[in-house]
DNA sequence: GTGAAAGCGCTAACAC
DNA sequence: GTGTTAGCGCTTTCAC
């Protein structure tokens, strides 16, 4: 059995298609007495417009997609759940693809155009993507970037000031009376952008308090994971002089770096304070509870939904800015005890 | 500048657009002749085959919606990470909903057709509708419904065998020696299905092992989220009898159980062992590591996106089936120690 | 305010 | 094997 299409609904209620189309969508003026008649056939044929006809009409699907390097990481997962409905209520349809950060994939995913896809805009938050890789995409893709990025001038950047954040962060252990601070997360090659920023913050910090950096104590790892916190950390406490805190690049490096103390038989906050990145929920009812720099993750998401909003409905290239988002410090038990 | 259409194709190769098609699609023999000219030609107009129309042209839209009560809860992230890489496998994209568990939203998602939406078909994690919402659903929606239903026989059902896991779980606690074991989670409601079947497997493991079930350590949670576990813990512990072991529903509630218990300086398991569910990669690294019953969430995914492409396919409907996928039980810190 | 009709760009009978 | 052509169901310019 064919579905009524609104040429049926059309000629039941004896108007025009076109007739039928103003009602549906809300457009132009209809007399009440043709839009009540128009209703009435609809609701009698139990007609539904056809979204894959509308899309090709309008030339745009309604949906965006979000790209993230990982479902499965807290702060994905939550910066994915304030985006939904965000989208939803400016009419679009979220589309979800993961890229296990594979910077093959992250290209072939901003290097082919809109209109090769089902989706009218990018919200985009690159893991192996270097910033050059960034600006091969095609153009013509709406596209909003998030995390640690610098606009090209093509895009929009949505993110936090990671500098100051760090910055924050460490200052809150040299405030509470630690000297001797190590930093678990950096990549020091063009994919870590969003660790650099981080280190840097936290060289910004022991600058401001006149303490020299010991760069034996900044500890790359290749993500921000549980194990490669607990790695790290297993390899500080090695030394023959261990940290008496550490500024953790995730709240999941933090988790793995306290596990490692706790498992050594060492006390967080009293042994090793520890300070985490991101305000996942996790981080928030541990043993110890994790402190951290939270971002906004709402208004990163409305800010990011804004602005795509705005440029997939520009005809006219929309320049690229730089947004930041609020973020602020939350001292919890690691390092202000219980 | 208008986009080139598989028309200019054909004109620039100096054949019919169908010829174009057939290339493109991989339909039909096409001359290798033809094909290299025709293939010439695309790269030189830089050719994409524009999805909007295909999709109105095939009557698909290619993409299946997955629908998840809570993005943020790390059990719909893991298993929505896994259900993506399958779907792609399939050729289908995919689109994520969240309903934030309300009823309203989750009938208006199964109720409504699937070509009123963009979607071919659907995988739906329900949690506030009953099994009678669900069959009010539009029939001509291919379904698979994920977690703890019955098929009516109109849709898949994948999950695992709850009753047998919560068996198994409450049967360890009881093995290694505990004897007044409380639940945490119990819904004895219509939505609470889910809930239901892990209370069954907590009596039934009593009834096994001979043991009388205290119906009073049997504590009910509007979630399954950690502040549940926490508080439904700090109520167990105001009691003048607690318990000695605690099957929780999820890991989260675990999570949130264990630090009650901590806080209020009890050690785990030593005074009391607690079991979680789901094996969630936070119940790998907390302190102490939660057991768990792992269901094997691959497996769901793997399961769900085939038979849903098998409906999606079919012109006729597909008889609604059972599917059980695997899961195991696998003991951590939190009941045998360290 | 409403109708007629021309697309949107692709697919797939149907011929040759 | 390839060309011709008629849709898929909607939107929308243009008249009236």
């Amino acid at each position: 059995m064919r579905e009524t299409t609104l040429r049926d609904v059309a000629e039941l209620a004896g108007v025009s298609p076109r007739t039928v189309s103003n009602v549906v969508n809300g457009y132009a003026k209809v007399t009440d007495a043709t839009r009540e008649k128009v209703e009435r056939a609809i609701a009698q044929l139990g007609y539904r417009p056809n979204v894959l006809a509308r899309n090709l009409a309008n030339g745009r699907s309604g949906q965006i997609v979000v790209v993230v390097p990982y479902l499965d990481t807290p702060y994905f997962a939550e910066l994915l759940q304030a985006i939904i409905p965000a989208a939803r209520e400016a009419g679009y349809n979220v589309l979800v693809d993961q890229t296990d950060g594979d910077p093959a994939h992250e290209s072939s995913l901003v290097g082919r155009g809109a209109r090769g896809l089902l989706f009218d805009g990018m919200i985009f938050s690159p893991l192996g993507l270097s910033q050059d890789d960034l600006s091969v995409r095609d153009p013509a893709l709406p596209l909003v970037v998030l995390g640690e990025r610098t606009s090209d001038g093509t895009f929009d950047h949505v993110g936090i000031d990671d500098v100051a954040a760090s910055t924050e962060a460490v200052g809150h252990l040299i405030e509470i009376g630690r000297r001797r601070i190590a930093a678990i997360g950096d990549q020091p090659y063009p994919t870590g952008e969003a660790a650099q920023l981080r280190t840097r913050g936290f060289r910004a910090a022991h600058a401001a308090a006149g303490l020299p950096v010991d760069e034996s104590l900044i500890i790359g790892t290749a993500r921000f994971n549980r194990i490669d916190g607990a790695t790290a950390m297993a390899a500080l406490l090695d030394r023959a002089d261990p940290p008496d805190a550490v500024f953790c690049y995730s709240d999941l490096v933090a988790s793995g770096a306290i596990h490692t103390l706790l498992a050594h038989g060492l006390r967080v906050p009293e042994d090793v304070a520890i300070i985490g990145y991101d305000d996942i929920e996790d981080g928030r009812y541990g043993r110890p509870t994790i402190s951290t720099i939270s971002p906004d993750k709402g208004a990163i998401a409305r800010i990011a939904v804004e602005r795509l909003v705005l440029r997939m409905g520009s005809s006219t290239p929309v320049p690229g800015v730089e947004l930041r988002a609020a973020h602020r410090l939350i001292p919890r038990q690691s390092t202000i005890g219980f």
